[in-house]
DNA sequence: GGGAAAAGGTCAGTGA
DNA sequence: TCACTGACCTTTTCCC
């Protein structure tokens, strides 16, 4: 192979025999970060310091790496230079010193065993050249005095000095398999009293570089390039071994430890699973140039379960709703293929003698960091639990990909591809589920084909919050393509998406919603606006609150905090029941007087709405203070624990359990402030709702709002927002959980019931008022906002006499 | 201090 | 429109 030369810089000049990339192979321009490589390997291994653990390749760290095909895997690129010894601590300044530059010069006239020599003279002059920097480089990350402070040091391996062998092993070994390399021409000295003819002193550290090396190991044991690193203790030691010492690969560990687990809870029980309708078969696409998702199916939700709600699993019997009209909160689009299975395999996917009735091709299609995916056995969502979604589907693989918590030597690895026709093929199987990462979280360039946006769109949805980019704990690990993703979300949060100018009527109407229906823009400025009204108001009512509670949350959480059972007796907690139902009503009231339509709404329907939603809106405010680990209820104002134990004086195991859960699946979404106002406000105006009158604008009122918060959660935060939207949607699926608790144990009694005696809520309305009428009059409470008269929609339609549920704050 | 060599910055080109 | 690449340039470091 012929090697071209560095162009000479001068008369006199004496070119050093830089050679070949030691990456790629293309024309070196000089020694880079320890290592000789071309211009485009140097600065791709500049830029991808801050983000290497992004790199994942998914066909076995075997991708070859040359000037034609060095862009299609990062990984293997990024590897390629960790082996040629490039790191920042192999960064050497100045000149090559005359003796190294002479014997490099001599080494021309040598044998070669490169690979890239072919045994000829420019062979060796390569192999030479770059041990001979690869000396002065590593030389510098030695004791400064160059002794050999290593138990086990000698021959050539040396304690902080390179073994050229190292690199080179490293180097012979990824490529080919020939001889192994020949022993260094020139080894460096290991002591200062070596025969060579280069002083050592050349090679020592600055007192600064030398202070600044040993605190790098104090931080980082064994923080050297590989070809440091692999003579430690003396002799050579494997690629394999060097790598288990570089941080290279310390930190992907790190990371895979730290992003065990997910923050959505799987692998906890549910007790409901929904079937059908779901992300994998829903197409999304991102549409323009805005980043905004939105489906491609348009705005119509007509899609529904099989059933239309629930769907029986092994577990559970679902409850039937109580409801009349079950708005739909399906994602719509194409039906999803993948069905729950009853018994065995949860992932929802057939067993494998059902993949033999379709050939064999059967199995999950995931798609990974860095572009790559491929067709996986459906054992392989049994074996990873932490990528399956309750509803048996499979998460992206993007975040496995990010943290390198994904072995590339998948045993269930059915087909390496991400070729569109393979992925529409997989969607077209009856059997198999697919899932696509977002085209945004590819790490760039990967000799792939990107994959249609019109499959799907989907993004990691459970990274940490502290590893998200904006965090204030967020660390390196942030990678690249978030810092990417992130400016864009920011962007587009400072950008203001339509609804600036938008007025929205007074009191809209069907006609009005029936307009918007018609008209996406002004439907997506409404919405934008609707969804900023409702925030504000919110902010209004419970910014302040929420605000003062948050350091004493932050405490709370803490792990340093040690809870402390209240010690109000029941009394005590009558007077805070009745003092936060009265504030929660008030609330309520002023809540629904942002939603469009709701003053529209007859004064019948405004009652029935807001009597029925307390519950439903105190859940949504309370979830982050119920936590169920703890089993704690904190009631900030008052800086108070109420334990479940102290709790259940009042209410029964099921009520409880049920407000946990759902509390549970709240915080699980991880919703801001705004969007919980606008999930408050979907409740609010639930069509379902027993004794309705006008349930078609309730209906149209309802799905508008369904759909600001869709559109603010997708302009906000677009990357997210797919898997967000679906588990929200899964969430007011089962919202009827409450809803049954809430007919059964709620609904019978009132709080001057409540309020008076030592019962349980779960007990009958009867038993509770006999209980009640053996104590006194203490505590005695007027649900108030009957008697306050408190008026909805400038003062023309009053809300009276609201017979408040009970309710236990 | 001159000059060599590497780090780091810049920006046009490229592809999605 | 954006991310990425890499050739080219400037700055910094250090040998002589």
């Amino acid at each position: 192979m012929e090697m071209d030369m560095p162009i000479p810089k001068g008369r006199g000049f004496t070119p050093f025999p830089f050679g070949q990339c030691q990456v790629c192979g293309a024309e070196a321009t000089g020694n880079h970060y320890g290592a000789n490589t071309c211009e485009g390997c140097k600065g791709f291994f500049k830029r991808s310091l801050p983000v290497f653990r992004t790199f994942r390749c998914f066909f076995g760290n075997k991708c070859d790496v040359t000037p034609e095909t060095r862009n299609r895997c990062k990984a293997c690129r990024f590897r390629k230079c960790v082996e040629a010894g490039m790191a920042l601590d192999a960064v050497k300044m100045g000149r090559i010193p005359k003796a190294v530059k002479e014997h490099a010069m001599e080494g021309k006239s040598g044998g070669s065993h490169h690979r890239n020599s072919s045994g000829t003279g420019l062979g060796r002059q390569i192999s030479s050249a770059s041990q001979a920097t690869s000396h002065m480089a590593s030389a510098r990350t030695g004791s400064p005095d160059g002794a050999d402070s290593s138990p086990g040091g000698g021959g050539m391996g040396n304690n902080g000095i390179s073994s050229p062998e190292s690199s080179a092993d490293n180097f012979s070994r990824d490529g080919d398999n020939e001889s192994p390399p020949p022993p260094p021409p020139h080894p460096m000295p290991r002591n200062s009293n070596s025969n060579n003819a280069t002083p050592v002193s050349d090679y020592r550290l600055t007192e600064e570089q030398h202070r600044r090396q040993q605190q790098q190991q104090q931080h980082y044991p064994g923080m050297n390039a590989p070809t440091s690193l692999s003579t430690q203790g003396g002799g050579m030691k494997s690629m394999a071994d060097n790598y288990r010492f570089h941080p290279y690969a310390r930190l992907q560990q790190q990371q895979a430890h730290h992003f065990k687990g997910d923050r959505n809870g799987n692998g906890v029980s549910y007790p409901y699973q929904s079937a059908g309708g779901g992300v994998s078969g829903d197409r999304l696409q991102t549409g323009g140039s805005s980043g905004l998702l939105y489906r491609a199916d348009g705005e119509q939700q007509q899609q529904q379960t099989k059933n239309g709600q629930w769907q029986p699993t092994s577990r559970n019997q679902p409850p039937q709703s109580r409801m009349m009209p079950v708005p739909d909160y399906t994602l719509g689009g194409r039906q999803s293929s993948v069905t729950t299975t009853t018994t065995g395999d949860q992932t929802g996917l057939k067993s494998p003698s059902a993949q033999s009735e379709t050939g064999g091709k059967s199995g999950v299609f995931v798609a990974m960091g860095g572009g790559g995916g491929g067709l996986f056995s459906p054992a392989f969502a049994g074996r990873h639990p932490e990528v399956r979604m309750p509803n048996g589907r499979i998460r992206a693989m993007a975040d496995q990909a990010i943290t390198g918590d994904f072995n590339e030597n998948e045993p269930d690895l059915m087909e390496h591809s991400t070729a569109p026709e393979k992925i529409k093929a997989a969607m077209a199987n009856s059997e198999t589920a697919v899932v696509v990462m977002h085209p945004a979280l590819q790490g760039g360039t990967h000799g792939m084909p990107v994959v249609p946006r019109d499959i799907m769109v989907f993004q990691p949805s459970y990274v940490p919050q502290d590893k998200l980019p904006d965090s204030p704990g967020r660390d390196s690990a942030v990678t690249a393509n978030h810092h990417r993703l992130d400016t864009k979300r920011r962007r587009m949060e400072v950008q203001d998406v339509s609804g600036g100018g938008v007025k929205i009527p007074a009191n809209p109407g069907m006609k009005y919603f029936a307009e918007l229906a018609q008209n996406p823009a002004l439907k997506t400025a409404v919405g934008e606006k609707t969804f900023r009204v409702i925030a504000a108001k919110n902010a209004d009512i419970y910014g302040e609150e929420t605000r003062a509670n948050e350091e004493f949350l932050r405490e709370a959480m803490s792990a340093k905090y040690v809870p402390k059972d209240s010690e109000q007796t029941p009394q005590d907690m009558r007077d805070v029941l009745k003092d936060r139902l009265i504030t929660q009503v008030k609330r309520v009231v002023q809540l629904s007087e942002s939603i469009p339509g709701f003053r529209t709404l007859n004064v019948d329907d405004q009652h029935s709405l807001l009597r029925t939603c307390i519950l439903d809106v105190w859940m949504v405010h309370s979830a982050r203070f119920l936590r169920d680990k703890q089993s704690y209820i904190l009631f900030l104002e008052t800086r108070t624990h109420y334990a479940r134990k102290w709790m259940e004086l009042f209410l029964t195991d099921d009520f409880l359990d049920t407000v946990f859960f759902i509390a549970d699946k709240i915080n699980a979404l991880d919703l801001s402030f705004d969007e919980l106002a606008l999930l408050k406000s979907i409740l609010i105006v639930r069509p379902d709702r027993p004794g309705l009158q006008n349930i078609a604008l309730i209906t149209a009122i309802h799905n508008h709002v369904l759909e600001a918060l869709k559109l603010g959660i997708a302009t906000r935060r677009p990357l997210e927002s797919p898997q967000l939207i679906y588990d929200f949607l899964e969430l007011l699926k089962g919202w009827s959980v409450l809803d049954l608790m809430q007919e059964k144990y709620v609904h019978p009694i009132d709080l001057s019931q409540m309020a008076q005696g030592p019962w349980k809520i779960g007990e009958t309305a009867s038993s509770a008022a006999s209980v009640s009428s053996k104590s006194s009059d203490a505590g005695t409470v007027s649900p108030c906002p009957d008697k306050q008269q408190m008026l909805v929609g400038e003062g023309k339609a009053p809300v009276a006499a609201l017979k408040t549920p009970a309710i236990e704050t």
